[in-house]
DNA sequence: CGATTAAAGGACAATCTTGTCCTTTTTTGG
DNA sequence: CCAAAAAAGGACAAGATTGTCCTTTAATCG
């Protein structure tokens, strides 16, 4: 239901406000975060487009958030790169009769509301110091119990970084 | 968010249960609820598959639903053709370390919790008894004033009909 | 049985999403 | 100024979703 780009750029920005104010590369990000770098791209062009990053060309460039990341909401993320798209309008034919909606789109727009209303409650500072273990973006290989690692301990490749 | 094979396949499941307990013919489904007809014949097999809707073929055939409209909620529908993808595990690599998600994608799978739910909660007898004056199905040409149409009352094109 | 009706199913086309590759532009450091 | 680094952007390929068309199978009615 969430799309594959959506998924992507939220890894992207909770690794970016990890790391904050240091600015990423797309290669560093890419690696941390496995995405498929050249894609990876697009989707932070994106995000810059947004505002939600700032990008830098050259040496020592690449991404940074815009604004902190208390400030960012997830769902600034998502709008960012594939909205939420909340029903408008009954979507058979004509019928635009303002916010009308019948039973059916009523409640699936609930649902998309709630989302909505969830996700822009949560900034990227509240999914960082969740009272956890656990720390945001899993999966690499680890030490056998804990499930996720920190970001910061995720270092891109110790050997050919900067 | 929610493709548009969920959004037809919740359309002709209100719209049979509307009808319930007759049957109705693809051309009759696909013509009030204006999705393409050849279309809707493959997503109303997989409701069948399902076990949301029964079919018959020849003379008289059609589709009904296969249960009472107070027994089958949209969850079902929705998970007959496009299921909810709830996140079971970090998305990233490896990692299948049972059900701890790391604190973005919790947020993320919450959210997707909360949209199963709803939608479980709600059956298409909801749907159809929803105290309000606009009815499930709304769009076509009407009087004016009204967002929506009884479903009852669209009948599929008057003449060409049976 | 035979004609008609309607779903089932296969093949295929159009479009959108996701992903890759390569060139161009900008920035920085020496 | 020059070389290297890194984003920007264009072109294109693969795959999934959506949509169309046609044939086959099953059911009903006369």
């Amino acid at each position: 239901m969430l799309s594959q780009t959506v998924e992507y750029a939220l890894r992207a920005a909770v690794y970016l406000a990890n790391q904050a104010p240091q600015a990423r590369t797309t290669e560093q990000i890419a690696e941390v975060t496995k995405v498929p770098q050249a894609y990876l791209s697009k989707v932070m062009q994106n995000l810059a487009k947004a505002g939600i990053v700032r990008s830098q060309r050259g040496i020592h460039g690449g991404f940074l958030l815009a604004r902190s990341s208390a400030e960012l909401t997830i769902l600034e993320v998502v709008n960012a790169v594939d909205p939420v798209q909340r029903i408008q309008t009954c979507p058979l034919g004509i019928a635009a009769h303002g916010s009308n909606l019948c039973p059916l789109h009523r409640r699936l727009d609930l649902a998309l509301a709630a989302v909505e209303n969830a996700f822009g409650k949560t900034t990227l500072a509240d999914v960082l110091s969740e009272p956890t273990r656990s720390v945001p973006l899993c999966g690499m290989t680890i030490p056998a119990g804990a499930a996720c690692i920190p970001l910061d301990l995720a270092s891109p490749a110790p050997g050919n970084a900067t």
